[in-house]
DNA sequence: CATGAATGAGGATTCATTCAT
DNA sequence: AATGAATGAATCCTCATTCAT
């Protein structure tokens, strides 16, 4: 029996001393991505996803155990990709309102170029979450995108541009959103209202439009927030305000 | 064998001729939209469906012809309810500001307290949207949220206080976006960051938020919307400001 | 689903209303003890059931749910036949002696014309009993046994001819054993020691002895019984006793 | 390859040329025993085996070729060790009736804290004692208990305290009968009667039945013995009868 | 002597669907 | 209109065994 769990952070850069169990354990792990994000954990075939690769079936259940336990590898390595990558922005020379730009921009794109991460996460949540909150490598792994958003609120705060009313959890999510359903609803919406996400000039329209939405938000006062049922008591005057 | 499309929006109040088809009808209905919402289409059984109401597993495929066409079937109901429910909202009476707040409102209260709608699409988005895009009906349904924000933005437009780059499918979007995105990925978002959405709190201030942000972005001058590449070009002295 | 505790005792004599259900049952039930005595739990192949019969493999899970299932099923039956054999016999016309030397001769005809009873109950005896220990029903089915023998015991004791240390269940394993033993291990006996127990004179004569081991120590005074060591300490001299 | 039929009694004390070898052996049955004796022959996994012990699984197809290979061997082994115990005892200095009991009395003891040998010897039946046919070995390692027995009987009918009609291969089969089904079969015994054969009274109480019956039998005049159907010829009048 | 990786045949079980009534 | 019985093609998974080192 191999070690359930591997040697992750092993073999970085070149091929390593024992080429082949790694090697076979990334191409199952590659062939599982492409399978699961297009059929979902039901209805992916582990037959499919031998098919797919150099070696034997036999070798799934020797690596991971289970179709749940290559689902759940497959999870983590997801995530573990978003998380690494984003790690290299550089946000500090930037000012607060341009860090969060870059990172709305940046989590636009990785998105956009990413669908068998939204596709994974959707297919988790129709799970509940069950196998990702089994994963408790999966929640320290996630914890930095948390840390950065919140450094970058307490600097805008400190300097006084931003509201203080939004905790970095807030943020992530409203990000996440206008990213995420972009690419996860394009089906339904594409069909639906007959336009289509992928097209260059609506994903640069959007990307603008999330930015400012989310930024202009972060920078306006918070205590001009309102909900129509208390504005309707205020008389139906109306709306938001410049002061 | 029965008319594989039967007269559905029939017998809304009162009996149909054959009250026993009906009812047998409304009731797999029932069972299957449940068991798809929790499970998926792949993971979806029919068994399931079957012994969840009070009929027989036969009669899925004497109404529905297969487990594909229930599942439909199903999808059109969920899309059919929310639409009836929001057309009667009465938004003439309020400011187009007001009229969007109204809009977010409802569709966050909607959504949250429809789970099984979200589920629904959010498996239909995993099946590219394939058995949606089948539905000419389904795309008609939805053209009313169309046509009642492209009015609401028209008047706001006349009236000066919504920038003109918006059309209403963007804001049909950001708006889904917002209250979906809370709902469909409150199981990863949990796990990982240990938040809860249904808590009250928690739903009060998302409600604010997404409002603000919307109803800010529609209100903000269109021309101030920068990129943050732009922004760094013009000096990195940034971000979204009023004079 | 059907019914996962059939009505058992229907079915008695004629073919019924309801021919195939119940006769399918009985064809698996059949092929199944046939497949589970030769191969024992593990060993037994679904597949070869479903060969052996003339419906196909699916309906195995349809009716007993699992292998396990009907593995349980299989052991039910088995011990309910024996016992309802049993329950033919007139032992009230007998003297408690001829009673019980026919019991022990049904007995041990009984199990030598029905080695698949015997193996099945060896089967069980290696997976702990675990799977006859979750089944209530076999438990009173085989009270009856104790019951008799308990009967025919009181007789004796009540006549004087019986010591009265001994109950029904003692009875009753020391009449199993030495008919079930011939049964169950004739093949390491006869491999290793070159004997035939089904050679009819070692039968007729294994019975004769089984019958007046068990006769004669019924009918031997109780405070006679001694163990070596005890008999040792007395002497060596020995034994038991004539009067 | 090592050689398949290893010199199996040498190195009995000291260390033979490759100590390691030799313990590897004697681990891997080790284990095999225990995991046989647990599941059966189908039901133990090779897996298993190697994972109870230190090595790995393809020294078991080193040493023993097969898992039916590694079978046999650990069937011998029990088969050996009993006898090889046996062996010890001393029943020259007793009666015949006697050494009867003593001999009794050891293979109850024997087998009741020897469960592996009771379990394996009942797998091996179930699989029709093919395997210890093929086995030469295990037929003339025990030949020595008949050889003792036979012995014994001869002292005691030249003796004129035992019957003569008994030869010593069917005392043999008596007195396991009684202390093998005690073991083998105390699970469904357990279940069905809820009785605990490993009570201290209760194992006391039955050895001395057990000793009593056989040797008792012995004792008895053998043209007393009559089977209850010529009995009920001679009048139902009954029974064993002494003069 | 020892081991981790690999394999293909076969195992139990599930599933959507249809037949006969 | 309704139902219990039946089906065969998959589907996930297991197992004894061997290869390469």
């Amino acid at each position: 029996m191999p070690p359930t769990q591997p040697p992750e952070d092993a073999a970085p850069a070149g091929r390593s001393r024992k080429p082949d169990a790694d090697r076979t354990r990334r191409e199952i792990l590659a062939a599982a991505r492409q399978e699961f994000a297009e059929n979902g954990l039901s209805g992916a075939r582990v037959d499919t996803i031998a098919a797919r690769m150099r070696t034997n079936k036999r070798m799934i259940y020797y690596y991971f155990g289970s179709k749940e336990g290559l689902y759940l590898a497959t999870l983590e390595q997801v995530y573990r990709d978003i998380r690494s990558v984003e790690q290299e922005l550089d946000l500090d020379s930037l000012t607060p309102s341009d860090a969060v730009r870059r990172i709305i921009e940046f989590t636009f794109d990785y998105q956009e170029t990413h669908p068998d991460f939204i596709r994974l996460v959707s297919i988790e949540n129709i799970h509940n979450g069950k196998h990702l909150a089994q994963s408790e490598r999966l929640r320290s792994l996630n914890m930095s995108v948390i840390q950065r958003l919140d450094g970058i609120l307490q600097r805008g705060r400190r300097e006084g541009v931003f509201r203080s009313d939004i905790d970095p959890v807030d943020l992530h999510m409203m990000i996440s959103a206008f990213c995420f359903f972009r690419v996860s609803n394009r089906h339904t919406f594409g069909a639906l209202f007959g336009c289509d996400f992928t097209a260059p000039e609506q994903r640069k329209k959007h990307k603008r439009l999330i930015c400012d939405a989310i930024v202009g938000l972060l920078e306006s006062a918070a205590d001009s927030c309102n909900s129509v049922t208390a504005a309707l008591h205020r008389m139906g005057s109306g709306g938001r305000n410049r002061p």
